[in-house]
DNA sequence: TGTACATCAGTGAACGCGCGTTCACTGATGTAC
DNA sequence: TGTACATCAGTGAACGCGCGTTCACTGATGTAC
């Protein structure tokens, strides 16, 4: 009756993420056309050929990388986008969310920022194919907003595509300063701050 | 009397530079780190261990290729920022000359896209250094504006790294499209001009 | 100008090593009756 | 519930291959006298 998950089938998604998990942090200094595949199986501690039983190539490998570092990013959209009316706020806010992911998944982080142009051309679609989904849906969001108003589609999305870039390079350089000294860390931030702080003042007079 | 360059010299300077033409030509299609030496000798056609009597190794090799990639670019900086008093003409002249070089060095502009978070840590380094000496040198450039009335430095330096990460994307851009049929590729430079004008517009405002 | 020696860019053989992939296998899990 | 067979994740040996690096070398170029 209770079709349960099958020990043979939870066994094998635990090797799979086992596989994942060893890629991503042998990725942390290296790229991933460099990366081997007897690497990757020794470090989980398994026979090379099982590497086979769960991807077919080492671009395959990456290609399930970008779901797992991308996937689960896509309803983080909606609250960092609206969250408050203060533009000021909404700075403050939607830095302090790139930063806490970037604390929290830095090989992720890392991953996108090195493979988005990369050497590995699948691995290149599927991080352009789920940055374009970012940019609609952050183009979906501003439209909701009033100060919409008065903007077109194109215009919209060409705001969102910035706010996407902007959003990556913030996350690389959070990344980059991971290990420096508060200080330096919070010059940082401060002038991301004012560039996205630049940028909103461009898009409150716009249409001036 | 004439201190001729000397053929030895010479012949090896050509050797040295044909190791850079054929490197460059096989990171189209990959990462230096997974780059060979062997691979690099076999496409040039001298014997493997002459490598060694140019580099010391693929890393070291990067490096050179990050400055014979940036190097030449710093005194662009001058003519591209000042150009004109217009803002609509300074954009199209930007992206213009951005295009011309994209299109005339595309293989040095993958090299650096590609390199700037890759995987082989000194060639990072170099990059960096690089940009931000074009980020200095922008900043110096805008500093002469009379627009740069009432900003502070700190202001001055972010608009300028502005720039130049606004100047990596747009070549990135322009090199993902340049075999993009001609109707694709206007799209592309009318959204990125959308873009450099909001952010220019938020440069006029910025002291409001 | 000619000669004798020094330099050094490029050669080619040799090395040990780790790579990706193939193949037949094992034994625990799943399924049909 | 018990039995007999099917499935399939993971194994381990074997393969041919290209890798980076070493070494002693060659022969054209450079230099001192």
């Amino acid at each position: 009756m209770s079709h349960t998950v099958g020990i043979r089938q939870a066994q094998k998604l635990k090797t799979r993420q086992a596989i994942l998990d060893a890629a991503l942090e042998l990725l942390e200094e290296q790229s991933l056309s460099s990366l081997g595949l007897r690497e990757v199986t020794r470090a989980v501690g398994i026979a090379p050929t099982a590497f086979y039983r769960h991807f077919r190539s080492i671009p395959d490998l990456g290609v399930a990388l970008v779901e797992a570092a991308l996937g689960s990013l896509h309803p983080m959209i909606g609250t960092t986008v609206i969250a408050t009316d203060d533009p000021e706020q909404r700075i403050a806010r939607a830095l302090e969310l790139i930063d806490h992911h970037v604390s929290a998944n830095p090989a992720h982080v890392r991953f996108i920022a090195r493979e988005r142009h990369g050497g590995v051309q699948p691995v290149r679609e599927a991080i352009r194919s789920q940055l374009d989904r970012f940019a609609e849906e952050v183009r979906d969001e501003l439209a909701k907003d009033p100060q919409a108003h008065g903007w077109s589609d194109a215009d919209l999305l060409m705001l969102a595509q910035l706010y996407v870039d902007q959003m990556l390079i913030v996350a690389s350089l959070f990344l980059d300063t991971l290990d420096a000294p508060a200080q330096e860390r919070a010059l940082v931030v401060d002038r991301v701050a004012r560039q996205m702080r630049l940028i909103a003042v461009g898009r409150t007079h716009w249409n001036d």
